[in-house]
Formats: structure tokens, sequence, C-alpha cells
RNA sequence: GGGGGGGUUCCCGAGCGGUCAAAGGGAACAGACUGUAAAUCUGUCGGCGUACGCCUUCGGAGGUUCGAAUCCUCCCCCCCCCA
């Protein structure tokens, strides 16, 4: 086993680096990952074609699982995904068909493995779809082997049940620990998994598999959470404007992730840090040090590596780039920009509303009024302030019009030559 | 199956025949202040039009009315109590 020098223990990794919230039996766990290899699994909802970055912190957790010698799965959970987890939501979770779930275990594999070593090795990762024991497993066959182990009086006492109470819990959702459970036992069985990993609303899913592990198969199994992340002001992580924030590039653009990262709240990056990159903690500890407008290096830091995580080093190079373009000055290849027909200039010109439109800067000319008026519409570095203002061929510079929306957001309109 | 209460604009939540694109709060966006931060203050916050205007929206479909988110009928969904 190779212990990174950095911790003397993976459990001493995630606890310093904010991953640790709750586990099953700490003393156990820590001797048992001190003395062998262990294969420990986070779940995965395949929900969407592409994970968001709520789902970066289990990946992290399973990587530095893995940089520490042990062997991390991700389940997928295409069967799950049919049942829905009522844990954390107050209704009925839409229900996805078979061919979502089959597009978007598709996705979610492809983002997987750019995170984790994947293969054959001892300690190499491995990505399993619990539909593959759940889809063809027979009710009377399962309520059999399974369904007896499991009381109804404490299934009412959990959290995530109690809080559905009031406004309705379908047989559905209630049974979805189960199969969670049921994954736990399943994956202790075939590849000798013995630590579950997920958020603290897991907790309760987490306790059911290693009761279920001890009683069927006398396996000891532990659990260890990590607590919900979110900002500083209370939001959930990924919340912006735009929407989430997508792993997929073609969603969420590595410039927009990018920025994301650099404005982060004050409050958050040193937390973040730690959670989101694999920076050494001396690095790290260094970065906390500083403090007021200099906290923005820490931010830039940040987002450099999580972005690099994410896309890659030359994605997250592109990205700084273009932020610096926008933000100080510099080359503006990188910025997001549009190609446009010179004669789209010609003459009369193009409205800027409907530049504003066709870019997606806005989602309608309304919008786009209202930030013209409201003084939040540049062109060139100048404040419009007519409405009807129109592009011309006096407003290319260096072959692009560069239109700016408040004080974040950029495009630029390139010119064909 | 019976009885009761509900479904309102991104979210929560008022409205209960015209003065309603619909109070209030939150979120969001813009401006000021800053550090591409927070807090604060100001403004905006369905769509189209410069505008008095027009169009679409209050679970769905019909109806009453000069006029409906508001009244009636049927249907769908949710919660509570009883069976």
């Amino acid at each position: 086993m190779n212990v990174r020098p950095d911790f003397p223990g993976y459990l001493a990794e995630m606890k310093w680096r904010g991953f640790f919230e709750q586990c099953t039996d700490e003393p156990a766990l820590g001797e048992l990952l001190a003395s062998e290899r262990v294969t420990g699994y986070a779940g995965f909802d395949p929900t969407a074609e592409s994970l968001h970055i709520g789902s970066l912190v289990p990946i992290i957790g399973l990587l530095h699982l893995q940089r520490h010698g042990h062997r991390p799965i991700a389940i997928v959970g295409g069967g799950t995904a049919m049942v829905g987890d009522p844990s954390g939501k107050t209704e009925l979770r839409q229900m996805l068909t078979e061919a979502d779930i089959e597009r978007n275990l598709i996705g979610i594999r492809g983002q997987l493995g750019r995170f984790l070593r994947l293969g054959e090795g001892p300690d190499d990762g491995l990505m399993i779809n619990n539909g593959d024991w759940l889809r063809d497993k027979g009710y009377i066959e399962f309520l059999r082997d399974i369904g007896r182990h499991f009381s109804v009086n404490q299934m009412l006492a959990r959290d995530s049940v109690k809080t559905r109470m009031e406004t309705g819990l379908s047989f559905l959702e209630f049974n979805y620990m189960i199969l969670q459970a049921y994954d736990f036992l399943m994956l202790n069985r075939g590849y000798g998994c013995r630590l579950q990993v997920g958020g603290s609303d897991q907790w309760g899913n987490i306790c059911s598999g290693i009761d279920l592990c001890r009683r069927v198969s006398r396996a000891e199994v532990f659990g260890l959470t990590y607590p919900l992340i979110a900002t500083a002001a209370g939001e959930k992580m990924g919340k912006t404007a735009a929407g989430a924030v997508w792993l997929d590039a073609g969603r969420t653009s590595p410039y927009d992730f990018f920025q994301y990262w650099v404005n982060v709240d004050d409050r958050d990056v040193s937390r973040f840090l730690r959670l989101y990159t694999l920076l050494p903690p001396g690095r790290i500890e260094e970065l906390e040090k500083l403090q007021g407008a200099d906290l923005r290096t820490a931010k830039q830091v940040l987002a450099r590596e999580v972005t690099a995580l994410v896309h890659g080093t030359e994605a997250a190079l592109g990205a700084e780039e273009a932020a610096l373009a926008a933000f100080g000055g510099g080359d503006a290849a990188a910025i997001p920009s549009s190609s446009h027909a010179a004669a789209e200039f010609g003459g009369e010109g193009l409205a800027l509303l409907d530049a504003l439109v066709s870019t997606g800067l806005v989602e309608s000319k309304g919008e786009g009024r209202r930030l013209i008026r409201q003084g939040g519409v540049k062109v060139g570095g100048r404040v419009v302030t007519d409405e009807h203002s129109r592009l011309t061929m006096n407003d290319v510079q260096d072959g692009r019009i560069v239109l700016q929306l408040g004080k974040k957001r950029h495009h630029h309109l390139r010119l064909d030559s």
C-alpha cells in the first residue's frame, strides 16, 4: 500500500479536507484501511446525461480513496433510478423512462472515467450498474431473500420517511432504502466491498445496507458520510442564473465553469480548496492565509485546479486566459464568441437587441431592453443607453464587436474575413 | 368508497366577479459601493411594441356573465379524516 506522505491515512485526509461527517465505526474502519486494500463505493443517480458539481464531492471522495491505494467503485443507479430516492426530497420525483436512464448512464460513465483510474488492476476503479442485479430480480424472490430482513417499524422511523409523512410517500419510494441496502450486499458479495460513502442525507440508507450485510452475510462493513455542501449563502452548490453547473463542457463551458469558481463567496474559498482540489495541504494552508482582495488569488487557484480536474489542464488554461482577457486585458481569443458575416453590420447594421437575443445573452427583447435602460449593456466598452441602437462597422474593433452585459458576462461577435 | 381541504407567475404565498400580469417575501438580474467577494442601498423582474396598446398566464376542458384567477359543471392531481 502506498500511503500518501501528507496524511497518515485516508480517514485523516478526509477529515482534514472536510469530507468527514459521520462514520459507523471509525476506529475499526481506520484499522481496516491501514491493514489492507479496501474496496469502497459511492452511488450516482443517472437523472441526467451529465453530472453536475453536486456530484463532485463523492467523485473526489472516491478519487482520494484510490490515491490512498484502495479500490473505488462508482455505482451508477440504473436500477434504483427507476425508483427514486425520497431522501431530502419533499415530492415524488419525475419518473425516468428506461431509455432516459440508458442514455444518462452512458454520459455519466464517460465522465466518471475522467476522474478515476478504471480497469482490471487491484486498485483500479470499477463502474457498476446496479440494474445488473436489480432489473431481473423477481419480486417474490426479493421479498423472501431481502424483504424479510427489514422491519417496517424501523423503516418508518427513518428521517427520510418521517419528513415525508406529511406530504406523502409512495410505496415505490418507500422501497428505495431496501434497494440501496441490497446494492451494498451485492457489492460486498461480488467485489468484497466494505465501505460506502455518501452524503449525510444517505446515512439512513447506508446504515440499512450495513445491517443487511451483517444479517445476510455476517459481513462487517462500514459507512462514511460527508456533509452536504452548501455555499456560505446557504445555497445548494452549483446554482446559478443559467441553471446548474454541469461537468459536461457542452452544457457548461469550461469558461463558465471557471468563472463559477472564481466567483465563490470569500467565506467558501478555504473549504472549497480542501474539498474540490487535490492540492497538498501545505499549499492550501498557504492560500488560506490570504486576506481581503488577495483572496482573488486563491479563487484563481481554486478555479484553475477544479477546472483542470474536470476539463483538463488545457481547457483550464484556456478558460483562465479568457477570464484574464475579459477582466484584465490580454488575449481575447478564448472569450465566448460567435462568428458573423461582415455584411450583417453593413449599412443599417444589426439591431443590438436582436444581437443580444441571438447570442443567447438575454432571453427576450424585453429583458435586453431592461438591461439597456439600466445601463447594463456595453458595446466596445461604452455603455449603450439607446435601446434602438444598432451594431455597425463602426463598432468593430480588431475584427470583432465586444459585447458586455453587466460586469461579468462577455461575448464577442467575430467578423468572418 | 364516503367526508373535508387544496392545486396561483422560478419558489413560498395573498387574492375569491371588474381598479389583476395578479399583494408580500425569497431567488434572480442591473446600477451605486467594492476586490470578477459579502453586506447595504436603488431599480427591474410573462411576451411583443417607443407608447395610451396588444397577446399569453392563475391544474385541464367546457359554461354563466358586458366582464372570471375569482361563480357553475365535468375531469385530473395532492393532503387530511373515516372505511
